[in-house]
DNA sequence: CTCAGTTTGTTCCCACGTTCACAAACTCTT
DNA sequence: AAGAGTTTGTGAACGTGGGAACAAACTGAG
């Protein structure tokens, strides 16, 4: 299947990929080339290529790439063929955004509960999901085989929850809590940290104005 | 001041110093040595000392870093210094959360506007300001000085407020919506895509059940 | 079949980032 | 004052990623 391992920044950037294949079905385009997908994905065809070339060889020289064949390559090698149960836990601002956004479930994301401590929140309904006390983590994860838990509750409970999760077999965890979570191995974390991706703005920023005419990161 | 340019991926990791270097002054730590503060941050402390010395030379070889001198120097370059006003349009689900984060306004971030198309949520009171017109944007910016813009509309819907913002005078756009944004040079875009990350850890955590025990990404 | 045109997959090279290892610079004890 | 102990800042080695360029492999016309 893989014959050797993927760079971390191809990973990074196979969801890209993917979104710019639905988007071209959605126009029905069948064929593609990597000139056309690159562009449509933000990054230079030469990478394109190169990306691509680490799964295999799904494109033909001289024709360029079948859009849906292609499609179902990054979704098999990424792992969306198959179902993956997710729990969030803090269930507050941002949680009830996360519950809502439909952006999850269309992948092959779906949220099998939402959790919070605060006891007063259990019972109310959102996006279709009670409430459950955190308590019960242990038990859902068992119950559905959840291996990806989302972290939304201040970053004061942030390494609780992730230790919780973690006892309870959870291995992959995405992070929302501006907090540096430690885990042990085997156990992945990616952090979501909004403050940071202003504050890097605002350097850029700073230096544009204080500088001559710089290039920007540019998009 | 700054005799070099810092490299991107040092400035990425200006902020979780900070955030470390906060951390610590809670708990009323005067100094510390580079080894505590990568501790504190997550990362290697060889890592760290090179990244701190693109900004100078800010510590005391022996003795380690002043706390609160080191927090202020990196505020200083990252241009915490000033205060940065902020535009937040689409004020759905998510934008609601972003409105009322106080992790923004905690730095020098300011929200000065909220903007939102539909007619109907205009005049809404969030998080101590009212929701505004789309159109008013261009006014907004000019009075307010407003450098950065924060999209959190729809994918559709995206491009079009990019543009928009571009044509008001924003130079900086944090952009939530899945869609890939195209942008005139000297302008940044930085892209947070919550389902992409949720796609990486799959990709990981499938190798894990597939293949032999193997290393994650850590944290 | 042959040849011109097209587009992929890959190789080569360079730039960037990470880590090791150590000299330089400081403190403290004697 | 000198030497032992610490810790920073940095040079050098190493690994990863990006981009140009091109050979390989396809299509289609004549
Ligand atoms: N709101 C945003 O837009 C935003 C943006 C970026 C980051 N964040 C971060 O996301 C996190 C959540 O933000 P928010 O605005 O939703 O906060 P919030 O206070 O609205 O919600 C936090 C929720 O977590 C629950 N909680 C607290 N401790 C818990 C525990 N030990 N176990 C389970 N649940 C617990 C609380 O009951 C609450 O419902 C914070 O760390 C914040 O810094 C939020
Ligand atoms: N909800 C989440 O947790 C979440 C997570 C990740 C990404 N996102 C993305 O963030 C974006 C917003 O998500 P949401 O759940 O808040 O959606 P939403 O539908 O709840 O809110 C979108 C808001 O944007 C407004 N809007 C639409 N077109 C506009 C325009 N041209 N100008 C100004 N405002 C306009 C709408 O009136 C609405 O209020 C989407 O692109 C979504 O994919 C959301």
């Amino acid at each position: 299947m893989s014959p050797t391992r993927i760079p971390e920044a191809t990973v990074a950037r196979l969801p890209v990929y993917l979104r710019a294949l639905n988007s071209l079905l959605d126009s029905d385009v069948r064929s593609c080339s990597s000139e056309e997908l690159a562009t449509a994905a933000g990054v230079n065809s030469a990478k394109l290529r190169k990306d691509l070339s680490h799964l295999g060889s799904y494109g033909t020289r001289g024709v360029g790439y079948d859009v849906e064949y292609l499609r179902y390559q990054i979704s098999r090698e990424i792992g969306l063929t198959q179902d993956w149960p997710v729990v969030i836990v803090g269930i507050g601002n941002l949680g009830h955004a996360l519950a809502n956004y439909s952006g999850f479930s269309s992948r092959g994301f779906r949220t099998v509960a939402l959790l919070d401590a605060d006891d007063s929140r259990t019972g109310e309904l959102v996006a279709g999901l009670k409430i459950r006390s955190f308590d019960e983590l242990t038990a859902i994860v068992h119950e559905h085989g959840v291996a990806i838990g989302v972290i939304a509750t201040p970053a004061a409970a942030a390494q609780a929850v992730a230790d919780q999760m973690v006892s309870a077999g959870i291995r992959s965890i995405l992070n929302f809590a501006p907090m540096v979570l430690s885990v042990p191995d085997g156990v992945d974390v990616r952090m979501v940290d909004l403050s940071s991706e202003l504050q890097i703005l605002a350097y850029h920023e700073q230096r544009k104005s204080t500088l001559q005419p710089d290039d920007g990161v540019v998009a």
